[in-house]
DNA sequence: GGCGTTTTGGAAACCGCTTTCCATAGAGAA
DNA sequence: TTCTCTATGGAAAGCGGTTTCCAAAACGCC
């Protein structure tokens, strides 16, 4: 077993101090030529790599950013993290991710390991409370949210109800008269997309009918079939929280024997890689999920490069992608 | 802005020294009941919590783990990372995960990055020379490999030979005769998956055609129906390395109008969420992506807690989901 | 040649915690 | 009452860097 190479032994072999060779590899003073080039060919000589932690505890710094992400099997979270991976990479910073499994308890653990790890934090769909999160945000130790506004705090967020309103209003303009709104867990992007969905219903003056998701995936697009299949009238399309539910609710339906989009119309939120894969393909609003993360990630190096009072707030817009699913023709 | 409350200032409030907080913070040695009430109240009141770089620095651990993962598009090793993510929870330690992005140049960064911060590492994926990455593992700081199987590298993997051999075997046993393996990236797995379909062919007296994916995904898959396009004799089955690089290549088929399965059965190894769900569903040898992330992690732990001389080599095995993408019924 | 600047590089304090070693006090034994 | 032993808690030396200051050397100029 090699003990690492200390840097006092860089500057033993270099025949300088330590003082020298911390200065030499960080570029924080000049030296004479000769002096750097001892220094550097001592540090290649033995491998040396200086010790992260000493080096973080000395600064203060880690030059990590923590990302807090809702569920890692969701292709939204996945992506954000790819865009927020490339920015950090060019802003030559290191990305810690960590996976809060749908979870407040777990979450909050996550956050407080990745605060102590990290420069800065960025949170994509958390499940904290508005207060919550508040408090985790200071200048020091910036937060940027991720489809979340909270007052006080950077976020990045896409226009939400304008999505909602353009995607219903979609549906209404295939001649939809009985529609579905199913919802998700009621944060800040459920909310919005749930108004955009009740004003352009309102607007067209058909009646809101909204039921819950039991989870926003999968198996919560499955299990809300028999909810639909109880409701009253049966609607003739339906709007889903998110796509992995929209494509739980086609699988469920086809096995009812539902014809999608004939009996009912589906549409959803997302940009599930498969969406255009399935069939039929899916209706929906697509959400620009990697470009959420490289700009979460632009703002969150920002701000910790120039500490500012003002919460920044940066908004993004879906873009309309009909589908088979939504596509009634008569 | 609030400065951190540090050890010594706890010591001060309970009237002890800095020493005294740590041993009974960490339960190193035992203090007089009404000592350590002290501390406690002191600690509360302060709401103190120990720098984890000084921390680390001082004891040399981290209880950390380092994940570095292929591709966090793909579902696969998402799942694996769940996986992960439990075990070491219940074990008390924190995941590190990161993306290398089918890049071995930013694999190596990632890999040095992670290094510094944890105390043992799992690649899943990697594409490093196998000389890479017996260098990186030590008593010290292991590493476990997930399906790679390296002299000397703990590991855990999938007997993909025999997946292989049993999924070509499937289509055989349908019927079909000129069965195409479209390969993936020359590592340990492909080339087990290879080997496996070439002796299930042999066996039953037919012709191999291999042919190879640009790239393992979604992508890659839909731009190989060009190639199968091109094969001589056009093949009436394919075994696809993943079930990414499956679905691609039967969403391609479905607008070049080949049917599937009638014209061509198709049959893949993963474990993708969806395959149940398209249409038609997709028959694959279920890779216990989620269970492989556990057992890769509690082997980490456990060579962490007590190191060992020789490389355990864990295996597990995949289970046929025959679907309809392959069931030729005539 | 003398003097004021720059350069160059080292000493030492510090970042915040752990841990070893040692001193003291109180308990129990004789 | 004295002595030994154990329980308790503190002092100080790391862990491995960074950074502030300062001294010495080299330089330019008159």
């Amino acid at each position: 077993m090699r003990k690492p190479v200390r840097i006092f032994e860089v500057a033993r072999e270099a025949g300088v101090s330590p003082s020298t060779v911390s200065k030499v590899l960080n570029g924080t003073q000049r030296m004479a030529a000769a002096t750097e080039a001892r220094v550097w060919k001592a540090v290649s000589k033995l491998g040396y790599h200086a010790n992260l932690h000493a080096q973080i505890l000395s600064t203060g710094r880690s030059r990590a950013l923590g990302v807090v992400i809702l569920d890692i099997l969701n292709p939204h979270f996945t992506a954000l993290v790819k865009g927020a991976g490339q920015v950090a990479a060019e802003r030559s910073y290191t990305v810690l991710l960590a996976d809060a499994e749908e979870n407040p308890r777990r979450e909050q653990e996550l956050i407080q390991s990745l605060k102590a790890r990290t420069d800065g934090l960025i949170l994509a769909g958390s499940r904290l409370s508005d207060e919550e999160i508040v408090a985790l945000h200071s200048p020091e130790q910036p937060i940027v949210t991720v489809g979340r506004r909270i007052a006080g705090v950077p976020s990045v967020t896409v226009d939400e109800y304008t999505a909602s309103l353009q995607l219903t209003s979609h549906l209404i303009a295939q001649g939809c008269k009985h529609i579905t709104y199913l919802a998700g867990p009621p944060f800040w992007v459920n909310q919005e997309r749930e108004r955009g969905y009740r004003d352009a219903l309102q607007q067209a003056g058909l009646a809101p009918q909204v039921l819950s998701l039991t989870t926003p995936d999968l198996l919560g697009g499955e299990q809300a079939s028999a909810l639909l299949w109880a409701a009253r009238p049966f609607p003739d399309a339906v709007v889903c929280y998110n796509d992995l539910a929209a494509i739980g609710l086609m699988a469920s339906l086809k096995t009812l024997g539902v014809k999608v989009p004939q009996e009912v119309a589906v549409a959803a939120f997302g940009n599930h890689p498969l969406a255009a894969h399935l069939s039929p393909s899916l209706t929906h609003m697509e959400i620009p999920s990697r470009k959420l993360g490289e700009l979460a990630t632009g703002l969150l190096v920002e701000l910790l490069e120039c500490p500012r009072e003002e919460a920044i707030q940066v908004i993004q817009y879906a873009v309309l992608r009909p589908r088979e699913s939504s596509i009634i023709r008569v």
